[in-house]
DNA sequence: TTAGGGTTAG
C-alpha cells in the first residue's frame, strides 16, 4: 500500500497512512520507512527523507539498515551533496553497517556523472578488495563515465574487457557506447553497435533507437534517420516525447524548421505537444533559422496553451531577442523571468551579457556582472574573452578588470589560452 | 517486503 501510494507519487499520502499504521497499533518497520524515504529521495525532496529518517531513528528507535543508507546517499549523490554523503558513509560504518554492492555502485554512478572516471575506478578497486564483485551494471556505468568525456578508446577498452570478466553486455551497455560514439560523431562505428546488437540476439529498444536517431541527425544524416525511424515502428517500437524531441530538434539543426513545424502542427492538441521542452526546441530552431516572430507565436501560445515557460525557454527567448538586437525586450524577459519565479541561472547570465557586449551596453554590462559577483555565479571562457577583447579595444571600463577577475572560475585561471 | 545503469533542447 505505501508503495503503491509512493509510486504514483503521493509521498504525502504515504506518511499520513505511515503516521495512520502507528496510531492503530500497526507498528511501521524498517521496511515501511525505507519505501517512503526512498520515493522521497527519488522525487528529489531529500531533505524531507532526512526527517523522515530521523523520525524513525530518534523517535520510534528503529534502526536504519544498508538500504535505508543506500537510498538517502544515491538522492544525496544526485543532487552533488558530497560532503554528506561521506558523512553518512562514516556514520554507517559507525553503525557497523558495512556498504555493500549496491552502495558501491551508486558512487561509482555518481562519480561517472560528474565525469570524474578516476574517482570511479578507485572505487571499483575498492569495491574487488572488499570482497564484492562488480558487475554489468558496475561496467555499463563506467563505459558511460569515458563515453561522457569523450573519451571512446578507454570506453572501449572496458567494453572489451568485459568477456574476459565474464560478463555478458546487455542491450544497455551496447546502448551506452553506441551513444559515445553518436557524441563524438563517430556514425559508422554507432552503426557498427547497432548492429551489433541484433547480431548479438538483442532486441534495440526505445533509447537504442532514440539514441542511434539523434545521432543520425546530428551528422547530417537526415534521409537515413527517417529510415531508422520507420525501421523502429516497423519493429513494434512506440516512439515517445524523447523520439519526437529528437526530430524535432534534429530537422531544426537541419535547416528544416518548417518540416518540424509541420509535424508539430500534424500532431497537434496531443500529449506530446503538451511538454514545455518541445517548445524550447522549437522556439529555439525558429529563432536561430531567422524566424523570430514565428518563435515570438510559440512563446506567445505557452499561455494560451497553460504551459508554463522554464528556464530554457526564457534563455532561448532572451538569446533570441539579442540576436535580433531588441536588447530592451530582453532585459524586460529578464527581470519578467524572476518575478514569475523562475530564476535565472548561469546560461541566462551568459547570454544577456553577451547580447549587451555585443551590442556595446556597456552600463547594463557593469550592472549585471556585478549582479552575477553578488549572487556567485562565474563567467564561461567565451563571454570572458569577449569582455576582455573589448576592455582592450577601450570599449568597456578598465575599472571593471577586477570585477571581471572576481568572475574567472578557478578552471579558467589554471588554464591561461 | 523496501535500494543500482543508458536516450530529449541553450
Amino acid at each position: 500500500m505505501i508503495k503503491g501510494l509512493c509510486k504514483f507519487g503521493n509521498n504525502v499520502m504515504a506518511i499520513a497512512l505511515l503516521r495512520l499504521m502507528d496510531e492503530r497499533g500497526c507498528k511501521p518497520n524498517v521496511v515501511s520507512y525505507n519505501t517512503i524515504i526512498d520515493s522521497l529521495c527519488k522525487d528529489k525532496m531529500i531533505d524531507d527523507a532526512f526527517k523522515i529518517f530521523k523520525e524513525m531513528v530518534f523517535d520510534k528507535g528503529i534502526l536504519p539498515d544498508v538500504i535505508t543508507y543506500n537510498s538517502i546517499i544515491c538522492g544525496l549523490c544526485n543532487f552533488g551533496r558530497w560532503e554528506e554523503v561521506s558523512k553518512m558513509l562514516k556514520e554507517m560504518e559507525d553503525e557497523g553497517i558495512s556498504p555493500d554492492f549496491q552502495t558501491f555502485n551508486i558512487l561509482v554512478d555518481a562519480f561517472c556523472k560528474e565525469g570524474k572516471v578516476d574517482e570511479a575506478e578507485a572505487v571499483i578497486d575498492i569495491m574487488v578488495e572488499r570482497g564484492e564483485v562488480p558487475d554489468i551494471v558496475t561496467y555499463s556505468t563506467l563505459i558511460d563515465g569515458y563515453c561522457l568525456r569523450g573519451e571512446m578508446s578507454k570506453a572501449r577498452t572496458v567494453f572489451d574487457s568485459l568477456t574476459s570478466r565474464g560478463l555478458v553486455p546487455n542491450v544497455i551497455t551496447y546502448s551506452s557506447l553506441l551513444n559515445g560514439y553518436c557524441k563524438t560523431l563517430n556514425i559508422e562505428e554507432a552503426m557498427h553497435m547497432f548492429h551489433e546488437i541484433t547480431r548479438k540476439g538483442l532486441k534495440p529498444d526505445i533509447v537504442t533507437y532514440n539514441t542511434m536517431l539523434q545521432g543520425l541527425f546530428r551528422v547530417g544524416r537526415c534521409g537515413a534517420a527517417r529510415k531508422l525511424f520507420d525501421e523502429m515502428r516497423a519493429q513494434g517500437q512506440l516512439p515517445d516525447e524523447c523520439t519526437y524531441g529528437i526530430i524535432l530538434d534534429g530537422l531544426c539543426n537541419n535547416h528544416q524548421v518548417e518540416e518540424a513545424l509541420s509535424v508539430f502542427h500534424l500532431v497537434g492538441d496531443s500529449k506530446l505537444n503538451s511538454h514545455i521542452v518541445v517548445y524550447n526546441i522549437l522556439i529555439d530552431g525558429a529563432s536561430k533559422c531567422g524566424k523570430f516572430d514565428i518563435a515570438r507565436a510559440l512563446f506567445h501560445d505557452l499561455t494560451v496553451n497553460d504551459l508554463q515557460p522554464d528556464v530554457w525557454t526564457y534563455n532561448v527567448m532572451i538569446s533570441g531577442f539579442c540576436g535580433e538586437g531588441l536588447l530592451r525586450e530582453a532585459k524586460h524577459l529578464f527581470y519578467k523571468m524572476d518575478e514569475s519565479g523562475c530564476p535565472p541561472d548561469n546560461v541566462t547570465y551568459r547570454v544577456l551579457l553577451q547580447g549587451y557586449l555585443k551590442n556595446q551596453h556597456c552600463d547594463d554590462v557593469e550592472m549585471l556582472l556585478q549582479e552575477m559577483d553578488g549572487k556567485g555565479y562565474s563567467l564561461d571562457a567565451s563571454t570572458l574573452s569577449l569582455l576582455i577583447d573589448q576592455t582592450a579595444a577601450g570599449s568597456l571600463n578598465r575599472s571593471m578588470l577586477k570585477l571581471i577577475g572576481r568572475l574567472v572560475p578557478k578552471e579558467l585561471m589554471e588554464t591561461p589560452s
